[in-house]
DNA sequence: GCAAAAGTGTTATGAGTACACCCATGA
DNA sequence: TCATGGGTGTACTCATAACACTTTTGC
């Protein structure tokens, strides 16, 4: 990782959504420091890629995945906006800080940072969570239920959702973050997950069928003792 | 101006849309250069400031104008996104240029920069456009019919249209583009101007009035030979 | 009175909501 | 046959669209 290489004080972050078990999910790192520090993964930007690419990958490192569905969605850069927890952590511990095999530039890294705020949806299935070097854990965490997180990402995991639910319906994004195919309470599950209320079941699947994008496909025997559900494929 | 105060490699530009005649306006800029570049009007973000902070001083020297509605939209950071027009102009007249008082730096001004796209709404009647001394001029153009801009400013201003679009309803901002009062007909042309489609006189009122927002004030009497409009004011 | 534009009313359409009902499935 | 959940139909409400009609204004 080459300091150098990246554009000063402009930074990424992702809020990478995933969807099981009826809970709408949020990657998360626990960053490899001697401290409690939960961070969204995020990175810099080479002063040869694109945005846009530099999120891409940066989602791939921490996926595994690439064609992976994201959205710019919001700039944060508060005055003030600084990587303190860290800096209060070495002050208190007094000690060199590592950054993988690197050393930690305090010139570099210490600086006031702006971050554009990227979300992505994924499917959670595909997905094995990658430590980075400087990851502890990554792992999902379910959006209320998230950890206390470093600096403003709180704030920026917020913002996410509100854009998400903006875009959910409108950019039929949804399908993003089911499996290849899925069936109608599945998807009504997904909605209701991300706007965190309950859709009735008929309405939901007249206004989803009418949308034109569900290819109905055989039904899915559950070995439940109850009609057998159609299979659904997202097109175009 | 000082360079050494701002984070480097990071601009905003802004897409100040005025409202007149029936046409929507973008406010540019003809740099103060022996060259005809076309510019938004731009600037950086000092070390010390909110970047919110920043586009409404960039805004408040353009216009004069403080409290003024502005919203954020979109990052452009293409890899190559450099002032490389400017960089043309140098090698061909060869000659030392002048930003201000200040000479230019090249190796500052001539990076790749990001830039965050913010969005203005004024009073058009309100501004009186000030050059700062890097312009030649700051003129109001027709949306439609905006000169060869400088850049990606083009396609800053077409995606700063497409959110206005998608907002001008649901944030009920549209009013911070009219006078303090106007007539329904004002109203309305306004929207046909920003979506580019005519409205129905009857069934745009009746929108607009079960919105809640407009006041009924007393009547205008324009001296033309027929019914008087009421004048409305958008409240709270 | 007349033209022009403002204000209002009436009906049709379509999306969304709420209710009910029937069907398939496996025990 | 039964409980369970899936699929569908129907009536109601509401916002929008499309039509028409009346009113005000100054010449």
């Amino acid at each position: 990782m080459d300091i150098k290489g990246f554009i000063p004080q402009l930074s990424i972050d992702c809020v990478i959504f995933g969807y099981k078990n009826k809970e709408l999910k949020v990657l998360v790192s626990k960053l490899s420091l001697p401290k409690e520090l939960f961070s969204l993964p995020g990175g810099f930007i080479s002063q040869d890629e694109d945005i846009d690419q530099a999120a891409l990958r940066i989602l791939k490192e921490r996926t595994s995945l690439k064609d992976i569905y994201l959205e710019q969605f919001k700039v944060f850069g508060a005055a003030g906006r600084k990587n303190n927890a860290i800096l209060d952590f070495i002050e208190e511990y007094k000690e060199p800080v590592l950054l993988g095999e690197m050393e930690l530039d305090y010139d570099w890294f210490f600086k006031r940072f702006v971050t554009i705020g990227y979300y992505a949806l994924v499917d959670i299935n595909k997905v094995k969570p990658q430590k980075t070097i400087l990851d502890d854990h990554v792992d999902w965490y379910p959006i209320d239920d998230l950890p206390p997180f470093f600096m403003d990402h709180t704030q920026i995991v917020e913002d996410a959702l509100v854009e998400l639910r903006r875009n959910l319906d409108d950019k039929l994004i949804g399908f993003n973050l089911l499996p290849e195919t899925f069936t109608m309470r599945e998807l009504q599950e997904l909605y209701e997950a991300v706007y965190d209320k309950p859709f009735a079941r008929n309405n939901f699947q007249k206004r989803m069928l009418s949308l034109g994008v569900l290819e109905r496909l055989e039904k899915k025997f559950t070995g439940a003792a109850n009609k057998a559900p159609y299979l659904y494929r997202f097109i175009s």
